[in-house]
DNA sequence: ATAAAGCCTGTAGCTACTACAGAAACAACC
DNA sequence: GGTTGTTTCTGTAGTAGCTACAGGCTTTAT
């Protein structure tokens, strides 16, 4: 196979999708990716379908979608109907748990920070962040 | 058992900690929480100690230290060796992970308003954001 | 004394992968 | 056609940090 019937194998699926081999066959087992054909001897046959469908799976978990929100996600994209509406309040959604999360760690970075302020502006043989976290 | 001894079962030792009962013994199973005493029927007895250290733990989870990183820093309180200095650098590299966390996410915020506002904006029957996220 | 509450153990579930082991299939070369 | 060597196959177990049971005991309060 020289990949130009526009078939991939796992491996050639996941080199062009920057998705692990492995990944790949879990993303199947959860059910994001359809069952691909398989050659006599029981390989995975891929398609050009399956390389965008694995693209947008990764695009979504870079932004920090999950699992089950990208199912919803695609659930929505193959169904055509109200799409724009319900994808747009996925995204606003899933960016409101995104700043929540940005917020959290802000709030420990500034108390990391604090903490090491403290640390260096010590000359005592005891540690104040350790004494800080104690109390 | 009244809890005027300065002793605590599980459930007491919860409240006054804030950490479930069940997380407590996920602790103790890692090793972050000392063996406590038992009751002649096997129920676990602890102390003031116990509730010191629980704290302890749940303060730098508060702030993102990962197990391993706690008992790091359990380590160093107790052998109070060049703890300050070590204590130190281990925050100083956890405030980095946090900082690239929160660089990460924001990267990841500022993709998600475009896609929204591109939603916004458009009018056509397709969702610019499913075709933004395929392409 | 008895009922209700709490606690005991061990195990399984969660997310999103990752990493094997052991076997079979495929591709390439001579 | 044989022989490598790489790839893929399956199923299972491990990762972090809990959480949630089941089924049975202990403790506490009335």
């Amino acid at each position: 196979m020289t990949g130009l019937e526009n078939t991939y194998s796992r491996g050639q699926l996941a080199k062009s999708t920057g998705v692990k081999g492995e990944t790949i066959r879990y993303y199947e087992k959860c059910g994001l990716l359809d069952l691909p054909a398989r050659t006599a001897g029981g390989h995975r046959i891929y398609t050009a379908g399956h390389v965008a469908r694995l693209k947008f799976i990764r695009r979504c978990r870079e932004l920090g979608f999950t699992i089950s929100e990208i199912e919803g996600l695609l659930g929505l994209a193959d169904a055509h109907e109200k799409t724009c509406e319900q994808v747009h309040e996925a995204t606003v959604a899933h960016l409101s748990e995104v700043q929540d999360k940005i917020k959290d760690l802000r709030k420990m970075e500034r108390t990391l920070k604090k903490l090491i302020r403290q640390c260096e502006a010590n000359s005592s043989p005891e540690c104040p962040i350790i004494e800080a976290l104690t109390s």
